[in-house]
RNA sequence: CGGGGAGUAGCGCAGUCUGGUAGCGCAUCUGAUUUGGGAUCAGAGGGUCGCAAGUUCGAAUCUUGUCUCCCCGACCA
């Protein structure tokens, strides 16, 4: 992709609302802007991490057993009503009206669509355990929309719905979903803690939050410093044999938000000292709620002995928008961003870093073999100084910026950069297989 | 909703106290010279000063009302 017929809209200094860093970089790197309070514009260098982030959930989701659906952000009132949720969930779920005067809503969850979805087509044991989710944007009227994507009102969540037909199903379901979840935050290249926590309204008991620890987050968290240890290390999960052996793991340590914070845990007091207080970005909730909303909504499947059961349920977030804020509040220096690989917009950052024949000819041989290639890259020729190139280079923060100008050229070199590690790689120009090897790495 | 701050060009700001024909930097456009850490010169475009009413010969500036945005708190992916 050529910069200058690219929409990508930076800018040098950031409007003076942005107060955290994700926000302030988000603004000035051109991935989004805000039209109202809590509501954002994608822009396309924003929206392709959205996507790339979405495409990660989904494909770990599927291997899971998950399948996709796509729910309507437009809800009727009714499965509300029936759910008792309707007068419970309070000024965050934005009332519509439609010319039939019909009361409708904005989603802010789905359990109850989803409720619905299985009620009406699903009638046997045969079919369970089932997973079902989506990735569709909600609102929430919150009462204070800040940070920029971290809280906003409209943001994209992945919302899956596990059904079982007894309590013991839905715990593996439920532990399948925490093996998955940490399997999704690897890949994105995060550290997302899962702590016990709170149900709030959804109600439930087994719950935990996966957090990011930094030091804008939204909430207080207390977690043992062995957990920062652990690795996931890329490895593909065996659902049928791994679950039970990672959720042990992960669950032996001390790791909980503020409100499930008990100094009576054993984990805690037998480590008291290992137990770091920080602050944490919650990126994805699970919780397993039983028959709440299959009771309350009449939701009955025949199990083998012919008998209708309410089945057992659980729900399982992660903030996609949200993701992003975090993943760059996490991944910056004070130059820029610093994408990981796996959501970065692009791969690579070509610049020329001057205007001569030569230089330009060399920058425009090599945008088209790296195209051929399919190596993702965003070529800067913007007639701007070589200055200016670099520092943009650095604040979109690809994984790797190559550089070519007559400096280089000059001993017939380029200049490859890793904006992570910041080692500056001359190679030969001519040698492109090498190149592509490297970046393809 | 309580407390605090702010609305002037795309972004950042000055001007408001003390009323007198709207300014600066960056960005944008044209031309030239440039290109290794946010270039230089010359020129250009872009504003109903958040909105409304009032006071006044005259309002960005004073008065009243109103809307919006941001920050701290209660709520949450």
């Amino acid at each position: 992709m050529l910069y200058s017929k690219y929409f990508a809209p930076t800018q040098k200094e950031a409007p003076k609302d942005a107060s955290i860093v994700s926000h302030s970089l988000m603004l000035k790197c051109g991935l989004i802007r805000q039209t109202y309070s809590g509501i954002y514009i994608w822009l396309p260098l924003g929206l392709k991490v959205l996507d790339k982030i979405s495409q990660i959930i989904k494909n770990e989701m599927n291997k899971s057993g998950a399948i996709n659906v796509l729910m309507p952000t437009i809800q009727s009132s009714d499965i509300w009503v029936e759910s008792g949720r309707y007068d419970d969930y309070g000024l965050e779920m934005l009332r519509i009206k439609d010319r039939h005067g019909k009361e409708l809503l904005y989603g802010p969850t789905n359990e109850e669509q989803i409720t619905q979805v299985v009620r009406d087509n699903v009638k046997s044991y045969k079919d369970f355990p089932m997973n079902l989710y989506q990735i569709q944007w909600k609102f929430r009227d919150e009462i204070r929309p800040r940070f920029g994507v971290m809280r906003g009102r409209e943001f994209l969540m992945k919302d899956a719905y596990s059904f079982d037909m007894n309590e013991e199903g839905a715990v593996v379901s439920y532990k399948k979903m925490f093996a998955t979840y940490l399997k999704i935050f690897d890949t994105l290249g995060l550290k997302a803690i899962p702590m016990q926590a709170d149900t709030g309204p959804i109600g439930g008991e087994l719950s935990h939050e996966f957090m990011i620890l930094a030091k804008t987050g939204e909430s207080e968290v207390f977690c043992d410093k062995s957990i920062l240890d652990l690795s996931f290390s890329n490895k593909e999960i065996n659902y049928d044999n791994d679950i039970e052996d990672i959720f042990k793991l992960y669950t032996s340590f001390y790791a909980a938000t503020d409100e499930k914070h008990d100094i009576n845990d054993t984990r805690y007091t037998t480590n008291k000292d290992n137990v770091v207080n920080m602050r944490g970005i919650e990126v994805g909730h699970i919780f397993s709620f039983g028959d709440k909303y299959s009771k309350s909504m009449r939701l009955e499947i025949l199990d083998s002995n012919g008998k209708l059961v309410n089945p057992q349920m659980g729900s399982y977030g992660i903030g996609v928008s949200r993701l992003v804020g975090a993943i760059i509040e996490a991944n910056h220096d004070d130059k820029g961003i610093i994408w990981h690989k796996s959501v970065a917009p692009f791969l690579v950052m070509l610049s020329n870093m001057g205007n001569q024949e030569n230089v330009v000819n060399e920058c425009n041989n090599l945008y088209k073999i790296l195209l051929e290639n399919n190596i993702d890259v965003l070529y800067n020729n913007k007639d701007e100084s070589a200055g200016s190139k670099l520092a943009t280079a650095d604040m979109l923060g690809f994984p790797y910026q190559i550089n070519i100008g007559n400096k280089s050229l000059a001993d017939g070199k380029l200049e490859l950069k890793n904006r992570l590690t910041g080692e500056v790689i001359m190679m030969d120009i001519k040698d492109t297989s090498k190149l592509i090897s490297i970046l393809k790495s």
